[in-house]
DNA sequence: CTGAAAGCGCTTACAG
DNA sequence: CTGAAAGCGCTTACAG
């Protein structure tokens, strides 16, 4: 039925074997022989099996990716950033969305830990991270990315420095003279509420934990709900810090519904810098962090352990983040210095 | 090195014929044996060579979809879609995103035909559609969705009707008394356009080439851009249909800083009823597409043609389209009726 | 530079 | 119900 390299073979009047070294060019071939086998090649719309390349040769070139969700501008941009890489080097990509449903995950993992991928990236630690042992076995390159939480020391690890990100939006709202500042956080973010605390403890000041309020959804809702509680909770306050945009897109709308002006009676600082947000009103200052750079370095380290048949190195990769002042945030109002008990 | 089937035989006492027969079912395995085998499965860890199977079977399991991007609330949506259904029937995904690269999309379409996938889903055409014909060789089923242009005869297509869509818009801002409407289209949205356009020509209206503004960009920035010229060239107009809800959002932004309130003095109708655009105020009155259904719908026909072995019924499938009315259009401010020439 | 042989790890009829 | 054989379509040493 498919035309096999047989056919190409009898069709040029030669072997199979040599139909084969002219496609790898791994054995040199006499050029009028070539010219034959290319000739029957095209005749015969011939293209080989990649299958039974895999099976002969134990590689497939797929990579696979396994994240949490696509529908985010974080990981599309993570996922767009990886098959880029990988089609430049011949790669195919193989990916699996685990949406917060770590069965699924599991199922995937599972499945796929059969020689059917040369190497798995792994970005995002929320649904994947208690099935890792499964892959004990596997007889590939593991390489985790986008980690906020402590990452096994198994596997080398590529990530942003999420304290630092926190630290920096810490930083500059002290700087800008804000005390009374409060925390609007996903629940998976305590590295940059850490980070963010960190900023503020150089100066002798506590961000409080009543001080951290918790969004349950990474929404604008949840944002403004959170930023609506701590808004009630210290009326006094003169900044937020939202550990996601989407959080400081919702308190932008509290505010505006609390007839409080940003940035003038309250600085919001968001965390990302996401595409979504450039509509903000004001623009948001935020904290930006080089995802594509992240997933590069990533998959280039995964690609790299996959040609040089090795482990990867197994470091701890931290790529910077960076600040973005835009008009969301301003110096503190004067009024009584209060620190924070 | 790795553990393959002959090692389980070999543990359990029995040939490795009979230990793919209780891993495939195909076979009735006699109780006791299949316990042996089964603990000798799970002693030595093994997990069956995915490619040796493909290679004995001829399927790989793995479905191959091409979208132009996947940083798209439509795009993104599209793939976790169509991920969910192949996750459910035990198939892979193979992604490849386009990127409005058109030898881009040839290469990686080269780069899977050989039989390498199981089927091919096509969704969006944009960069693909000069380069089906490199699928005439093709040994799988192909579906066609998210299509907006006339598709090829050759494949089954699934999409949403576009045309009306655009028709549900026109018809809407119609029957609340608007005479004096402008479009801001992307360039390939066409149809989008012409079901707008049969909507006012059922009143015997005719909407002008020239009140069809063209944002080459789909950013907010874009459908600022075309709003406030169209705005310009007609200082009377009372409503616009931005194509698409990213270009509402400029569209707001523009009435905005026009001065002119939504929805008192511009109706505005967008198209998608994307997530990023449940922030925007006023709530945007938009055309909602079923996007899910619709991937649901081609990847299900396309996996009955698989598991079928036949080519998928040669149909044109197209998915209705539903108004959403919210708070950016109101009825016609009241002034003397002008049909635009 | 070209050909004959073995093998990658499975599955699939086909005998027993 | 279990085993022996052939085959899926390539690649990889190894002779010539």
């Amino acid at each position: 039925m498919a035309t096999t390299m047989q056919d190409v073979a009898e069709r040029a009047g030669v072997t199979k074997q040599t139909v084969s070294n002219v496609i790898t060019g791994r054995v040199p071939v006499r050029p009028a022989t070539a010219a034959r086998v290319r000739a029957a090649i095209d005749e015969l719309a011939y293209t080989p099996n990649l299958v039974a390349r895999s099976l002969a040769t134990g590689t497939t070139k797929t990579v696979g990716l396994f994240v949490p969700t696509v529908a985010s501008s974080f990981y599309s941009e993570v996922v767009e950033e990886v098959e880029d890489v990988l089609e430049r080097n011949g790669y195919h990509l193989l990916l699996c969305t685990t949406r917060l449903d770590g069965e699924r995950a599991r199922r995937q993992l599972a499945g796929l830990s059969s020689r059917s991928v040369d190497a798995l990236l792994i970005a995002g630690d929320r649904d994947l991270i208690d099935h890792l042992p499964l892959l004990a076995g596997a007889r590939f390159p593991v390489v985790l990315c986008a980690w906020e939480t402590e990452a096994p020391d198994r596997y080398p690890v590529v990530t942003i420095d999420y304290e630092r990100a926190g630290f920096l939006a810490g930083r500059h709202l002290r700087e800008l003279g804000h005390r009374r500042v409060a925390v609007l956080a996903s629940p998976a973010h305590t590295v940059r509420v850490q980070g963010f605390r960190r900023a503020f403890a150089a100066d002798g000041l506590t961000v409080a934990d009543d001080a951290v309020h918790i969004a349950p959804e990474p929404t604008p809702e949840g944002g403004f709900a959170a930023a609506s509680a701590a808004l009630a909770a210290d009326p006094g306050l003169t900044a937020v810090f939202a550990t996601h945009d989407v959080l400081a897109l919702g308190a932008l709308e509290a505010a505006r519904v609390l007839g409080r002006s940003v940035p003038d009676d309250l600085s919001v600082v968001g965390h990302d810098d996401n595409a979504e947000v450039r509509l903000s009103r004001p623009a948001l200052t935020t904290v930006s962090i080089p995802k594509r750079a992240m997933a590069r370095q990533a998959v280039e380290q995964l690609l790299r352990a996959v040609t040089a048949s090795t482990a990867p190195a197994n470091s701890l990769q931290l790529l910077r983040p960076e600040l973005i002042v835009r008009d969301s945030t301003a110096a503190a109002p004067h009024r009584p210095v209060t620190a924070e008990a």
